[in-house]
RNA sequence: GCGCCAGUAGCUCAGCUGGAUAGAGCAACUGCCUUCUAAGCAGUAGGCCAGGGGUUCGAGUCCCUUCUGGCGUGCCA
C-alpha cells in the first residue's frame, strides 16, 4: 500500500506551505488565500526529482514576482528530517526538489516488503464494481472487436481489483429476440435443404450465411432423429436455437479461457424476459409516466429525458434542438419487447437487485448512439444511470497482414474470428498489443505481432524479466544469493542507472491509480516497457559479479526488486513472465 | 446535415489537474560481446504538435473555427 511517490509529492508540498506559512507571519509575504501547492515531477531530471509551481501559482494572489516567492520560502525551509536533500530556485519560479539517500532506501523496503501486493492500493476499498465486456452475439464466432473488448475489459477489471475494488466479470449473453429467431430459421432451413436438396427450400435472405450454421444443422439432425416428421416449423426453431446456442456458448467459453479471461457470471438475456423482469421495467416506466403508446407500440420518452439531461449539464437549448433527438420503442406492436427493453431490465438488475455501486460496460464504438438512451433511462428509473453507468467505448480493430488490408481469413472465407487470432499469434501477444487505450483506432498487423524480434514490444518487458531469473541463478551458483529482508545495504546504491531503476519502481502504484481512473488499462503496458529500460540501462551500467561483495549484494536485490514489480505488472495483464528466452 | 472519437518524428504511440529546451519504441545510420542472456546498451538523424484565431505570466494540453479520417444517426442486437 505505500505509494513513496505520492508521499513525497505530500511532503514537498507540506515543505512549501509550511514555509509560507512562516513568511507570512514574519510579514515576508502577504497573507492570503492560497491554494496548496501544486507538485509534479519536471520531465527532465535535471530540474530536479519533485518541484513545485507554488510560487508561479500564487504569484497574482500575492502580488509579488514569482522568484520572489520562491526565494522566501526557500529561506524559511528546512529539509532535516524529509526525504529532500536540497531544493532549489529554477525558471521563472519553480522550486525544485532533489530527493535523499533515504527515499530511495524506503522504495526498495516498500517492494520488498510488499512483494506481490506491491503496487496495489486501498482507492476504490468498499466498492462494488461490475465490469461487463465482450458480450458477444452467441449465433456466431467471436471477431477482432471481441478480442480487443477481452483484454480491455479483463484488464480493466484487474486494474480495479488492485485498487481494492470488489470487481466481478461478467459477460452478457443475448439469447433472446431478432438475432436467435434469425439464427433459428437459419439453422431451419440448412435442415430442409440438408434433408430435401439445396433447390427445394430457400435460404432466409436476412439468414446467417456461414458454413458454421451447416455445421449445427448437421449436428442438429444426428441428434433429432425424426425431423421433420409431423411436428411444427416453430417447435423446431426453438429446439434449434437451444441446440446452436449449447455448442456455440461451450467454444465462446473455451475461446476465451484460451484467451485467459474467466469470468464471474454468464447471463442470460432470456432469464429477463422469463422472470417478467423486462415487463416489470416498462411497467415501472410507464407509471412514472415516461412512455406513451402510438401505433400499437409502447415508446420510452427518451427525446425528452435525453434533452432534460443535456440542459442540466450545461448544453445550449439551440445545440439540443440540433440534435434532433428521437423517442424509442420498448414493446412493438406485436408485444415483443424490443432490445432497448431488455438492456434497461438488464441494468436494472445489477444496480437494484445485485446492487452494484458501479457498473462499467465495453462497447464497440458503434453503439456509441446507445450509450445517452440506456443512461437516460435508468435516471428515470431513479437509478443514477448517469452518475453510476460508465460506458467504455472501443474503436474498432483493422486487421492487417504485413501492411495489406485483411477482410477474410483465407481459410474459412469468414471475418477472421477471436480463434483464428490465437491459432496465428501468441495469446501473450495479442494481450499485449490490444491492451491499448481505447478511443483509438487501431491497426492490428498479424505479421507483426508474430515476429519474435524487437520490433514487438513485448519481448523488451519479457527479456527483462528472464535476465533478471538467469542472472540470480547464476549468481546463486557462485555463492552470491539474494540478501534476506532487510539485509541489504541499500544506502550503497547511489549510482544514476540506480537510482533511475529505483524512481521507476516507485511510480508502481501511481500507475496502477491512473489507469484505474482513467479506464486506461494501457498505462500498465507503458510502464513496463520504461521500467525494462531502466533495468537494462542499469544492467549495462553496473555490474555485480566483480564488486565488493556489499555493493554486489545491494544490485542484486535491487535487481530482484525489478523482477517482482516486472511479475506483478505482467500479471496485472495477464501475460507469462518467462523466466528464461 | 447533426452527433461521438481521433489527428504529435517515416511507422506505432507517450505527454499527469495548463509549466522549464515536445519524449519513447520501431524503422535508418554509427559504435559496443574472451567477463552476470547483444531479444541488450550508447550515439546520430528525424517536428510550423493538421491549419487559423482566442484565453494568460505560460497552450501539444483550455475555448472558437476550418480541414482530414473512423463510427453513428432502426419498432437491429
Amino acid at each position: 500500500m505505500t505509494n513513496m511517490v505520492q508521499n513525497a509529492k505530500d511532503q514537498a508540498a507540506a515543505l512549501a506551505m509550511a514555509a509560507y506559512r512562516a513568511a507570512a507571519e514574519e510579514g515576508a509575504l502577504p497573507k492570503a488565500e492560497v491554494p496548496a501547492a501544486p507538485v509534479e515531477i519536471p520531465r527532465d531530471a535535471a530540474n530536479g526529482d519533485f518541484t513545485t509551481t507554488f510560487a508561479l501559482a500564487a504569484s497574482k494572489a500575492l502580488r509579488q514576482p514569482p522568484r520572489a516567492i520562491a526565494q522566501a520560502l526557500l529561506d524559511r525551509m528546512d529539509l532535516e528530517g524529509s526525504y529532500f536533500a536540497s531544493a532549489e530556485i529554477a525558471g521563472p519560479g519553480f522550486l525544485n526538489f532533489r530527493l535523499g539517500q533515504r527515499w530511495y532506501e524506503e522504495v526498495c523496503a516498500a517492494v520488498e516488503r510488499e512483494g506481490a501486493d506491491y503496487g496495489r492500493c486501498d482507492a476504490l476499498k468498499g466498492q462494488k464494481i461490475m465490469v461487463e465486456f465482450v458480450s458477444a452475439n452467441p449465433t456466431g464466432p467471436m471477431h477482432m472487436g471481441n478480442a480487443r473488448g477481452g483484454v480491455l475489459g479483463d484488464t480493466l477489471a484487474s486494474v480495479l481489483a488492485a485498487c481494492g475494488a470488489e470487481v466481478s466479470r461478467e459477460f452478457y449473453v443475448n439469447d433472446a429476440g431478432h438475432q436467435i429467431d434469425k439464427f433459428a430459421r437459419s439453422i431451419y432451413a440448412r435442415c430442409m435443404q440438408l434433408t430435401y436438396g439445396e433447390e427445394h427450400h430457400p435460404f432466409p435472405e436476412d439468414g446467417y450465411q456461414g458454413d458454421d450454421i451447416r455445421e449445427l444443422a448437421q449436428g442438429f439432425l444426428a441428434q433429432a432423429g425424426d425431423f421433420p416428421g409431423a411436428t411444427r416449423e416453430e417447435v423446431w426453431m426453438a429446439a434449434m436455437a437451444d441446440y446452436g446456442l449449447s455448442v456455440n456458448l461451450p467454444r465462446m467459453k473455451a475461446d476465451l479461457q484460451r484467451y485467459k479471461i474467466n469470468y464471474d457470471t454468464w447471463f442470460y438475456e432470456s432469464s429477463l424476459h422469463n422472470s417478467g423482469a423486462v415487463a416489470e421495467t416498462a411497467k415501472l416506466l410507464e407509471k412514472a409516466g415516461w412512455t406513451y403508446e402510438k401505433d400499437g407500440a409502447l415508446w420510452l420518452k427518451t427525446a425528452q429525458i435525453m434533452r432534460e439531461n443535456l440542459l442540466r449539464a450545461g448544453k445550449k437549448e439551440k445545440d439540443v434542438e440540433k440534435l434532433d433527438l428521437k423517442d424509442d420503442v420498448l414493446r412493438r406492436a406485436n408485444g415483443f419487447y424490443t432490445y432497448f427493453a431488455a438492456d434497461i431490465a438488464y441494468h436494472r438488475n445489477k444496480f437494484e437487485t445485485r446492487g452494484f455501486d458501479r457498473v462499467i460496460n465495453i462497447w464497440g464504438a458503434d453503439h456509441h448512439g446507445h450509450v445517452a438512451r440506456l443512461k437516460g433511462a435508468l435516471d428515470a428509473l431513479g437509478l443514477d444511470g448517469s452518475g453510476k453507468l460508465d460506458i467504455v467505448l472501443m474503436q474498432l480493430v483493422k486487421l492487417l497482414r504485413d501492411g495489406e488490408l485483411v477482410k477474410m481469413s483465407k481459410r474459412t472465407g469468414k471475418a477472421i474470428s477471436l480463434s483464428d487470432l490465437l491459432d496465428e499469434v501468441p495469446v501473450d501477444a495479442a494481450r499485449w498489443f490490444f491492451n491499448a487505450k481505447p478511443d483509438t483506432q487501431m491497426d492490428f498487423d498479424l505479421g507483426l505481432a508474430v515476429r519474435e524480434d524487437s520490433e514487438n514490444p513485448i519481448y523488451y518487458v519479457e527479456y527483462a524479466h528472464a535476465r533478471i531469473c538467469s542472472l540470480v541463478e547464476k549468481l546463486a551458483q557462485e555463492g552470491l544469493a539474494v540478501p534476506a529482508p532487510g539485509a541489504a545495504n541499500l544506502s550503497l546504491l547511489t549510482a544514476e542507472a540506480e537510482q533511475a531503476l529505483i524512481k521507476q519502481l516507485a511510480a508502481w502504484p501511481d500507475t496502477i491509480r491512473t489507469a484505474a481512473k482513467a479506464y486506461d488499462p494501457s498505462h500498465v503496458n507503458r510502464y513496463l516497457m520504461e521500467l525494462a529500460g531502466c533495468f537494462h540501462r542499469f544492467y549495462t551500467a553496473c555490474h555485480i559479479r566483480q564488486e565488493a561483495e556489499d555493493l554486489a549484494a545491494a544490485r542484486l536485490k535491487l535487481a530482484d526488486n525489478t523482477r517482482a514489480v516486472l511479475k506483478n505488472g505482467l500479471a496485472l495483464i495477464g501475460v507469462d513472465a518467462p523466466e528464461r528466452m
